[in-house]
DNA sequence: GCCGTTTTCGGCCCGACTGTTTTCAGTCG
């Protein structure tokens, strides 16, 4: 994992340089913009630069002639000679101090030069001793405010998952929208773009009545405590652990303040350029013309339509040439939950999930799909109640006898999530696997294996012939556990080879494949199955994190084979 | 330091809010 540290010390180069002095502001911009890059993509730079060298390492947004040589320097010898010798100036953990809230380098140097603070143990100390309110600049609010910072980044650890946060940004909508003072709500920031994890919610509120907005919030029994408020913008700690803005702003500006806290940041960056390159300038209020004369802003679609850009879905607006594809209109026709036709990943009370195959089939149709592919383990997950050969048999007899109830009311497909043990061959006899429909295959151990081995398992469980479905690809646990060593250009090449459809498995703490790893699959042709892996009926509604997902990763109904209606959907199997 | 079918030089988004200030620096998104 060298891509987060390089992200900290690139990161860390900028505070420094920072407080070099005024005259290297682009400079900075450029070491975090690099360090950005470097913190949210899924790729290890080690490996870019050993297949590609510094070219392929020049590719990546925000990496230049320098940045790039300082990469090849650390993946080399461990080391970068500027930022050891910028540390020896300022030997302080910047990469620590300034995550706590309102706490940037500056702040960080001045309590070095005060108090010699030079990590977060010092600073503890500093301000258990009451010394950080003498500073020039600091006061005793400040030095509460650090103490609370702390307090927070302990309890909350950072970003929380998406399928945590959505559903909070919502019933504080819900809330928000009862009250009389507010004409609308709606959730923006990288909640509604569906980004697998969420740093803080941003909420838009259309009020003419701001302070009565305030009282609104302050009620609501998921705010904690309220940081920061004025007439646009008030700021609170959520109970959950992570902060939450919401935006006021009047209903005629609703359009430019939802395109504008939606963002991304570099998404808006690029809209507004093209703004100002047609001569007009586009804020969180307006779009407008050089003399500040209001063109549009009431919905997006117009701020978009007026830039000459076709309309771009919150999902896409990450800067990765949405903006060229908008002006172009070549966008993708992304697809829609209404397409889902089935789940193909779904656990009963046969292993580890809670339901009975009737009850899970009842749901499916219930949510309008034609089909469900239950999928429990092999005898390897024996913690789950794992099967064996013989358990398959009499699973598929009570499968069979469920689709004779159900008396075609939705169809229940044969199948089971059968592991990849760790010398790439699979978990139940070619006999079993014969009698599904499709077999579903994921791993779940030996997590840890060197890349090349990980990847030679995979591609050997590939070339059996027996692999519909590669289940969670990378394993990982968002915050818990990182992917596996895969080599994914041979995975994925593998894949196409022998017909194997990767999946978007759609539980918030896997959305696995990413949004990235998608964009890489589809490159080599790959088709998808987006799954829920249900463990019990409601889980089925999770299936919205899975699409959000895929349509970050530019997926269309083309893409996935579970948008086939039925009889296609068997024919694809037969294929 | 990065970037580019208007540029290999000259731009690079900018407004809101807080705390400690008497007019602004620092942080954030």
């Amino acid at each position: 994992m060298s891509n987060k540290r390089l992200a900290e010390i690139l990161e860390e180069i900028a505070s420094m340089l920072d407080l070099e002095g005024e005259n290297l502001f682009f400079e900075v911009r450029a070491y975090r913009k690099a360090a950005q890059t470097l913190e949210t993509m899924q790729q290890e730079v080690e490996e870019i630069f050993k297949k590609e060298g510094e070219e392929g390492l020049r590719k990546l947004p925000g990496v230049g002639k320098t940045i790039a040589s300082h990469i090849i320097e650390f993946v080399e010898k461990g080391k970068i000679k500027k930022y050891d010798e910028l540390k020896k100036k300022y030997p302080i953990d910047f990469a620590a101090l300034t995550k706590i809230q309102g706490m940037g380098a500056r702040k960080a140097f001045k309590l070095y030069k005060a108090l010699g603070v030079r990590n977060m143990d010092d600073l503890r100390k500093a301000i258990a001793k009451h010394r950080v309110r003498d500073i020039d600049g600091f006061g005793e609010k400040s030095e509460q405010d650090i103490t609370k910072g702390i307090e927070f980044l302990e309890k909350s650890g950072g970003r929380q998952l998406l399928g945590v946060a959505l559903p909070v940004a919502e019933a504080l909508v819900k809330q928000l929208k009862a009250s009389k003072t507010v004409e609308n709500a709606v959730v923006a920031g990288s909640a509604r773009r569906m980004k697998e994890t969420v740093g803080d919610l941003d909420i838009l509120i259309v009020s003419e009545d701001p302070s009565k907005v305030e009282e609104a919030i302050a009620k609501m029994g998921e705010v904690d405590s309220i940081i920061a408020k004025g007439p646009t913008k008030i700021s609170v700690v959520l109970k959950m652990g992570i902060n939450c803005d919401f935006r006021i702003i009047e209903k005629d500006s609703f359009g430019a303040g939802l395109q504008y806290f939606t963002g991304s940041k570099d998404h808006g960056v690029q809209v507004r350029q093209i703004a100002v390159r047609k001569g007009y300038s586009l804020n969180e209020y307006q779009l407008s013309d050089k003399n500040g004369k209001k063109i549009v802003s009431r919905t997006e679609e117009e701020i978009y339509g007026k830039l000459g850009l076709d309309y771009i879905v919150p999902e896409m607006r990450e800067a990765r040439g949405e903006v060229d594809l908008a002006i172009h209109h070549k966008l993708p026709k992304l697809i829609a939950p209404t397409d889902m036709k089935g789940d193909l990943h779904t656990h009963t009370k046969f292993t580890d999930g809670i339901n009975t195959i009737e009850e899970m089939a009842e749901k499916a149709a219930s949510l309008g799909y034609e089909y469900i592919g239950l999928t429990d383990h092999s005898k390897s997950e024996y913690q789950t109640g794992g099967m064996d050969d013989k358990k398959f048999v009499n699973y598929f007899a009570q499968i069979d006898k469920a689709n004779d109830k159900l008396d075609g009311k939705i169809k229940v497909l044969k199948s089971g999530e059968v592991d990849i043990l760790k010398d790439g061959t699979l978990d139940l006899s070619s006999k079993t696997l014969d009698k599904m429909d499709y077999a579903l295959c994921s791993i779940h151990s030996s997590f840890n294996l060197p890349k090349e081995d990980q990847t030679k398992r995979v591609m050997r469980a590939f070339e059996s012939g027996y692999v519909r479905i590669f289940g969670h690809p990378t394993a990982r646990l968002i915050n818990q556990r990182e992917p596996v060593q895969l080599d994914l250009d041979k995975v994925f090449e593998s894949a196409k080879e022998n017909n194997v459809v990767m999946e978007i498995n759609s539980r918030p703490e896997r959305l696995d494949l990413n949004d990235e790893n998608i964009i890489r699959a589809r490159g080599y042709g790959l088709k998808f199955a987006i799954d829920t892996d249900a463990h019990q009926t409601a889980h089925m509604e999770m299936m919205r994190y899975g699409i959000g997902t895929a349509q970050r990763g530019w997926i269309t109904k083309g893409d996935v084979i579970n948008t086939l209606a039925i009889d296609k959907f068997l024919k694809f199997l037969n294929r």
